[in-house]
DNA sequence: GTCTATATACAGATAGAC
DNA sequence: GTCTATCTGTATATAGAC
């Protein structure tokens, strides 16, 4: 098993931060490779288009979405709570990687909008049998998806208007009151 | 009363609409002159720079906001049915005003965020006497910020998967037995 | 008010040295 | 593998004619 290159990885997690703290506009293949410590044609050795490097970032997704699934399966509180509990920006791999696809879909980027489709249908899948009925899954997911649209507005760094600590437990507890079966 | 000239309205419908469909990324100030049908110079005639084409769709929200809330103090079936039933895409001048607006934040334009966070205060202040508490309004707040977060990435044309006819209306039903004070 | 023409800057991508 | 240098396209913005 061998794992990706080191700089590789460094030039993924440099287009990631530029995407989420200053927005697609300014994730350039020139800024990326400033904020990796590479040049720009040591960028475009690891990556050979501005389209592979977007595509990078969705196949890291997808690969640390399948961890996550796992991870919810065996929580010990339940799903439910495990996957609200995530959904505020803890500014993991994981949902640095959902904000950085999210800028590239907001960009215009298609198959980023299609990734983060079949994402959310892997979470509701897997959800889907701990809740009552297709409201309850409704809720549960359109409340995690508004944890994560007011992470992506504060810029993925400075905390958004959601809910922390126990006002987040008060929360989740009337989620699940509501939808859990 | 001296309505707006029309040029520059069609302008800021034009700049919305490239902003929605086709991203940030794409809504240049040439692409929105022709979509306009207007010559650049013509374009900037009436918005001087591009800040100030931004400016003006940040301008015409506030304006929007305040209509809604009018709207939704007078709703027949109380404002939190009438504001999770405004969250889902009527491709309405508001609605589209928000999305484009969202655009703009997520391209990094700082003004657009924190737009964006004052009228979900101005929301969030007319809903609170209608929910129990801080948990209530935060499950009403999210699920509405979770429709049209799957409405941005739809792309705004093309309906998300987010719960339309009779499965909205079990939607609505469970937040409001949850939430509803 | 609206147009054309153009200046300036920067994006993505290529070629080829080391 | 990583670099510098450079080509080409396109963005914002200005100047000035009509």
């Amino acid at each position: 098993m061998s794992r990706p290159p080191h700089a590789r990885e460094s030039v993924l997690d440099a287009f990631e931060a530029i995407l989420i703290e200053d927005g697609e506009r300014s994730a350039t293949m020139d800024a990326t490779a400033r904020a990796a410590g590479v040049s720009k044609g040591g960028l475009l050795y690891h990556f050979g288009s501005k389209d592979a490097l977007e595509r990078g970032v969705i196949e890291r997704l997808d690969l640390l979405v399948s961890d996550d699934i796992t991870q919810m399966s065996s929580a010990p509180d339940g799903p439910i709570s495990y996957f609200l509990r995530s959904s505020i920006m803890q500014n993991d791999p994981l949902d640095r990687a959902i904000l950085a696809t999210s800028r590239l879909a907001q960009g215009g980027n298609a198959a980023a909008s299609t990734a983060l489709r079949e994402v959310r249908e892997r979470w509701g899948d897997a959800l889907r049998p701990h809740t009552r009925d297709a409201a309850s899954l409704d809720l549960v997911m359109l409340v995690s998806d508004g944890l994560y649209f007011n992470n992506a507005l504060a810029g993925g760094s400075i905390p958004g208007p959601v809910p922390r600590g126990p006002e987040m437990d008060a929360l989740i507890a009337l989620v699940e009151r509501a939808a859990k079966r």
